[in-house]
Parts: C-alpha cells; structure tokens; sequence
RNA sequence: AGACACCACAUCCG
DNA sequence: CGGATGTGGTGTCT
C-alpha cells in the first residue's frame, strides 16, 4: 500500500472539515491573526481573548513594511503574552502552521542548532532562519511556561475567534495607512511626487 | 487604489532574470521534463519538438511509482530518441542538471568502471549507480550520434519548451492516474476500504 | 561541502 | 487564474 494511494485519492473522498464550535464555547480562549495588504506591504496583527465563549479584552497593531508572516507571528507573540497575564490554562489558536509548528516542534529543533535552518535543504545561503528575532522573542515568552497550549485552527472556516482576530488584524492595518496619512498631511513629504495630487 | 502600495512594492533591487528567447526561435529544438508528485509516487515525463519555434511534435508517458529523477532520465531518453529521428542537428533541453551533465559528463565514467560509482568510495555498497538501466539506455541511444547537443536550461525561468514540456509531463502523470481509476472501477480492488463509499 | 530537480503544507495578497 | 512569505521533505550526482 503505497503512500500515494492516499495522497492521490484524497480528492474521491470528499473529506468535510468539521468546525468543533463547542470547544470555543468554555474555557479561555485567545485568537491570533495577521494580514498584510499587500504581501509584503503594510500589515496588521489581531488579537482576540475569549472566556467562555465571549470576548473579554483585544489587542491589535501594525507594521509600514512588513510581510504576512511577520505579522502572523507577532499575533502569536501578542496573543502568547496576553495568555500569559491571565495565570490560567489558555489554548491560544492562529490559522498560520508556518506560526503553529514553528512555535510548537520547529523552534526546538532550530535553537539546538544556534537559530539556524538545520534541514538538508539547498545553499549555506538558505541555512538562515528567517524572522529570527521573532522566533526568538516566541521561544522566550514560552519559556517555562506550561498552562498555554498553542494550536492550529482553519482560516476563513467560519470560526468566530478567528473571524475577529482577522477584523483585528485589518484594524491594524488601516491604523497603520492612517498614520502614514496623517504624516503625509502634517509633512507633504511622504509620497513620492508621481503619487501625489 | 491605494498609491503607496505601488511605493512599496518596488524596492531599488528588482533583479530580472533575462532569458535568451531567441536561442530557440531557429532550429530544431527538443524540449525534455519529468516530474513526479509525490516524489517517490507517479511520475510522468514529456517532450516536445519545436521547428524555428513552433511546435511540430510531442509525445508523455508516466510510471506508477517512480522518481523525479527516473523521470527526469526517461524524458531526456525519449527526447534524444525523437531528436535522432529527425536526423539533422538537434539541440535537447532538460532543466535537470543530473539528467544533462550524466548523460555529457559522468555517463562516460561509469561506464568505464562497468557501471558504477567510481571515486574514493570505500563503501562498495556506494559505488552502486542508481538508475542505471536508463543510463545504459541514454548510452546506447547516444552511440555513434553527433548531431546531438544536449544542454541544460533552467526550470520555471518562463523557457516557453521547457514549459510546454512540463505540461506534458504532468499530462503524463495524469494519465496514470486515469489508468488506475478504470482500474479501479473494473475490479473494484485499487483502493483500500478506508477510502471506498 | 556543493548543485539541479521534484514535492508537500499553511497563510497572505492581486 | 496569478505571485509572495515561509516551513518541511526526497531524488541523485560531484
């Protein structure tokens, strides 16, 4: 039984993803996310806290220059320090496995190796871990803690939590947009002359 | 839309990778692709002729449970094998570095040391040639050919051939993939319950 | 140590 | 349909 069978008759089976609603309904909940418009661009992080199923606090900012990834991962980051300060057992979702499996098996494997790519993969060139601080900054804000678990949840699937830490994120960006306008009509000086007027 | 994202998205850099288009508008040119999804799993391979820059000729097939590389060799086989059947001065192209500098280079090498891996390999179990039933193929297609140039182009660089190629490719994989369905619903016996109704 | 190719996953955006 | 941001792997040779 080859391992492609399954790969290749994936598409035969229909499979549903199914959205357990009800595990977002007890306990504490924080939702990450991140955008940027576009990618790269200026991006936006979201954060939404959640306690028994009703939002208690949220966090959002942004970036001028920035990449998706970058800012899905101060989401994390955001969202890893606010569970932190509510001293309890927290899941903390994001939509980003490049986030989820980073913080939660990659990360291990990395600082082991002095924050490096360790995989067999192509040139020295590759070998460096991209967005290091931030990985760094993860492994930091997790270090010994034990009551915070971090999981993957499916993007545009619907979840509540999620849709919001997205609307937050979004926020981020247009806060960011805003600034820059405000900057360009106290200074005229932000716009390159082709853009403006 | 937004005008600072035009200012974003262009940093100073902008490296453009220049193809030499017209290396391949005069001739006689043979085109050769393999791919392999997943790699091990079914794999295809395709060629595809082009007189002074159009297509005359093309040709796919495909494995059920082969290598990138396997199919890689495969196609640059039969790419030499329509070349020759021109009988005029063909050039063949094959993204694959393995394939084109094996069958100019070390094809030479190994067959002086009757097929195998030569080199400071202690470990006889080293010096075992991967695929070399298809080497032997490529050597004997190549025996006494001299209007035969074989050189390597680089993949995905927008090489209208070496695209159409690749198409052919994985029309060839799709073609196995097809055989497998009739096999499948003529015996009913392909696939493993877990994913039959 | 190097090179080319093949593939997988998720997100972001047009 | 397209591209970018990022990670993980295998196939093969020198």
């Amino acid at each position: 039984m080859a391992k492609w069978r399954k790969f290749k008759t994936k598409p035969a089976g229909a499979v549903r993803y199914e959205i357990d609603h009800a595990a977002f309904e007890t306990g504490l909940h924080v939702f990450a996310d991140g955008a940027c418009e576009p990618n790269p661009g200026p991006g936006g992080w979201g954060v939404a806290v959640y306690r028994d199923g009703v939002e208690i606090a949220s966090d959002h900012g942004g970036d001028a220059d920035t990449t998706n990834n970058r800012m899905e991962l101060t989401g994390l980051l955001k969202g890893i320090e606010a569970a932190k300060a509510l001293r309890a057992p927290v899941t903390v979702w994001c939509d980003s496995q490049y986030a989820v499996k980073g913080a939660n098996e990659w990360r291990h494997g990395w600082k082991k190796n002095g924050w490096q790519r360790g995989g067999a993969n192509a040139d020295p060139k590759n070998r460096i871990l991209l967005n290091a601080e931030l990985w760094q900054a993860i492994d930091a804000a997790l270090a010994g803690v034990d009551q915070i678990t971090i999981l993957w949840c499916k993007g545009h699937a619907g979840i509540v939590g999620n849709e919001r830490a997205d609307e937050l994120s979004n926020l981020g960006i247009a806060t960011v947009i805003k600034s820059y306008v405000t900057q360009e009509e106290e200074t005229g000086d932000y716009l390159t002359a082709q853009y403006r007027g």
